[in-house]
DNA sequence: CGCAGGGCATAACCTATGTAAGCGCGGACT
DNA sequence: AGTCCGCGCTTACATAGGTTATGCCCTGCG
């Protein structure tokens, strides 16, 4: 938002809350990123099929990486906020095997897969900083496949809330109990792996329960408590602990 | 099985299959293994809660990584068979936030952190190449998110059938349509999310369908087609491509 | 040899969630 | 200023999948 704050500075206290960042490496870090770019609300940022030369940083907005059906169904496996690496992975990988699409108004940078390649060579520990961050998206996924497979929606949509609130205030985006949240209720479904319909139903279950507020884009968890046992929520998965790494 | 083949030999199988390992690398993995061990089925490999020392290879058998829920429901997460390490994640995670359990019985050996952490310094390809294994495994809980959330579930039995005979036959484990997969009706319900009366149902209906048999631990795929097209499947999210990484 | 337990199969019934359709509001464009 | 269209919301109805229960066949074991 600010143009005094560096475009790494989510990225950076995403990081930090996990290990501690030498100067040096937080000049690399600064130092790799290109120029910022936007991207349009609705837009892919990255397509499945692509094999991209680079990678790319959520500095502001909300994305997703997400897969599209036959039957024009579409699944939602990751939500990205600012400080998310949306396509790291693909450092490795090489071919997307899934798009990234911006949710909002997004703003971006880049690195090239050679920088990265540098990195490896010439900074293991922020080498292993980053091999993190890919694998805590990691953990999410599965908490995403337990909430899918066992939880029933009512738990589950508590469940990201959670998730989405925890995540958010690592990035500074969330206090209070209160946070922005510009997803249509079809994108949550996307996400939940539920109708539209349905997502609807929840929502309202979880509103007359006074266990959050959702109007617009802004969310108010009323009963952190009561949301999180509803929800089952461990926060243990997101690893936000910081020690050697 | 035989005891002249080293306990790397699967996790070589696999790692080459992806990227060519130099002659000093493929020491250095076999030189960082502990004497193999033998875990019983049913047994736990790892815990949640633990922070383990060492992560885990699997020379042998199939495991998974699940989590328990309070109401007694689990979910597995991924299945891992000869060659998968089945902790890698915990060298940077830390602490274990889901279990590692043993389906049949397994043969294991393990790697110290301190082991890798010294390998992320002098190896950086090999680094990428430990780092490549994690993202694979990221790629097929997406996939599974895409399955449980979006595919029915006779399409999603479907597709787990087709990955695993992939997977098993990266490592030699399957071939000409045909493996063998210890997994009761019950397990493969916590896989895919459904009731153990449902996946009962999905597999009578694949088998009058005449898309596979299944009779005790044997698989046969008899219309590899027609089973992907029903899954949707593309084997593209597994990257079985020998490339530069 | 007989029994217990696990795994598979099947039936009857139930419910969480999906589908289809329509309404109203508010913001964005002409 | 009027018109559209996307989004939230609701209702009526349909169905995929869950639950409970039971039987049967193995295999392991006392």
């Amino acid at each position: 938002m600010n143009a005094n704050v560096p475009p790494t500075a989510a990225l950076v206290a995403k990081l930090t809350a996990r290990d501690d960042l030498s100067a040096e490496e937080i000049a690399v870090l600064q130092g790799m990123m290109s120029e910022p770019r936007i991207v349009q609300g609705g837009h892919d940022i990255v397509r499945d099929g692509d094999r991209p030369g680079h990678s790319t940083l959520l500095i502001d907005g909300f994305a997703c990486r997400y897969t599209t059906l036959k039957d024009g169904g579409r699944q939602i496996t990751a939500l990205h906020v600012a400080g998310d690496f949306v396509d790291l992975h693909s450092f490795m990988l090489k071919e997307m095997d899934h798009g990234v699409g911006a949710l909002t108004l997004c703003r971006i940078a880049t690195v090239d897969h050679g920088r990265l390649l540098e990195i490896t060579h010439t900074h293991p520990h922020l080498t292993r900083m980053f091999w993190l961050l890919t694998l805590i998206d990691g953990s999410m996924h599965r908490e995403w496949l337990v909430g899918m497979g066992r939880r029933p929606a009512l738990g589950n949509a508590a469940h990201f809330i959670c998730e989405i609130y925890t995540r958010l205030s690592v990035v500074g985006m969330a206090a209070d109990n209160a946070f922005v949240l510009p997803l249509t209720q079809v994108e949550l479904g996307d996400v939940l792996g539920l109708s539209s319909v349905h997502v609807n139903r929840v929502l309202q279950e979880l509103r007359s329960g006074e266990l959050i507020t959702w109007t617009g884009q802004n969310v108010v968890i009323l009963d952190w408590d009561a949301l999180a046992d509803l929800a089952e929520f461990d926060p243990r998965y997101l690893h936000v602990v910081k020690e050697p790494r």
